[in-house]
DNA sequence: GGTAATTGTCAAAGTATTGTGAAAAAATTG
DNA sequence: CAATTTTTTCACAATACTTTGACAATTACC
């Protein structure tokens, strides 16, 4: 399930290829200018990138995403045949463009090629399990044990524990935490997080999980 | 430990990658051109090639070798730029690349993710059955059993059961079933893989798969 | 200690995902 | 090319999950 982000200011291509490629199986979030798409791009597994945006050029973009080392495919799509953009564009380090007007067959096809061939690179560092304590979460069969038996979680308490656990004795706030395992879309009510919390707490049976009152959370270090 | 060809000419980088990767515990041979290369690339667990070499092209090396049915996996070094050379390189059966300038972490990385890819397959090559609790496949007969009596899998069904019982216990998503299934062309909608799915559990009358809510499909253990 | 704000807790309502069978489409076979 | 098998899609049912909202408990602050 490879998530797309879609930098997109056209009313209506925009809505138009997320549905497309939703239907296509991807999952895609769409932002119409630059400011909403530098929020946490280091999530996506993928970048569609307009290249005509009003706030800004989307090579600089770019270049901020390479020179932060975030080395995740970027597909960008240029109006016009402008040779020059397209070349700077590659330079930069987009891993293929598509000129306007496309077909959005065409644009599944690279989509396709750049996910299959290319893990984003934060894939592979990361290792494929995590311990802290008691506490043992496999990452590739997407199993939680905790004092060696295993627990049962749902996906949002999977990617919570998660996130958190990568960073024990780290505080995180609701919003945060929000913005990194729900996104920017469907985003529900802060409280929506202190469900989850309880639900890991009381299938862990442990104090895991620290209230930080005003603040957040924390996992125990 | 596994054995690494190293093809590049930089007299900089090469001998430092080279004791990066020995200091990694991998076995290395450096060689600056081509010719040295095909020497005997068979030995070797792995290759990693320079596209920019000064006595020809990568891409013929790597032709080369597939065509001698030689599928060591192969990772390339390439610029950049050189958006084309990335594509016709995957094209012509590269395992991954690396653009330059990189870190040499990640680099090991994506070495270790293709050595355990070729181990897995290798391991299942060599015997030409598979085992699982009460499910026997027999990879020469192409038959699956099931508490010893025969069951008639179709051609999906099949590789689509042999897929997940190779790794048992790990997580698929949907979409990497159709990518290793399916393949890149006609790509079906996600949906299909449940089909196929609940046939093998009606065909074996048993939950061997397990659902992943939000995630995909798992191989009991 | 009293009060307001924050968090814990639970269950019901609302969503989303998957199971299932059958029909349509595509591929294979004779 | 017709018959058969396989694959894919679709619709709807079943199920699991998520979110909300109400109220209780706790904490912070005066």
């Amino acid at each position: 399930m490879s998530k797309i982000l879609l930098v997109e200011d056209d009313e209506n291509l925009g809505p138009s290829l997320k549905k497309y490629l939703e239907d296509e199986g991807f999952t895609l979030e769409l932002v119409a200018t630059l400011k909403l798409a530098k929020r946490d791009p280091k999530k996506f597994d993928m970048i569609i990138l307009d290249w005509m945006l009003p706030d800004g050029q989307g090579l600089d973009f770019l270049r901020e995403l390479r020179a932060q080392k975030i080395n995740i495919p970027v597909i960008m799509l240029t109006a016009r045949a402008d040779l020059v953009d397209r070349i700077l564009g590659l330079e930069t380090g987009a891993s293929d463009y598509m000129t306007k007007p496309f077909e959005p067959r065409e644009l599944v096809a690279r989509i396709r090629v750049q996910l299959r061939n290319v893990k984003s690179s934060h894939e592979f560092l990361e290792s494929d399990h995590l311990d802290l304590g008691a506490l043992h979460i496999d990452d590739l069969k997407r199993e939680v044990y905790f004092e060696d038996h295993k627990i049962e979680l749902t996906k949002m308490e999977y990617e919570l524990l998660r996130l958190m656990a990568r960073e024990p004795g780290r505080a995180f706030s609701r919003e945060e935490i929000l913005n990194k395992v729900w996104g920017m879309e469907n985003y529900p009510s802060t409280r929506t997080v202190d469900t989850h919390v309880l639900q890991i707490r009381q299938k862990t049976k442990d104090d895991l999980i620290e209230t930080l009152r005003g603040i957040g959370y924390r996992m125990k270090a």
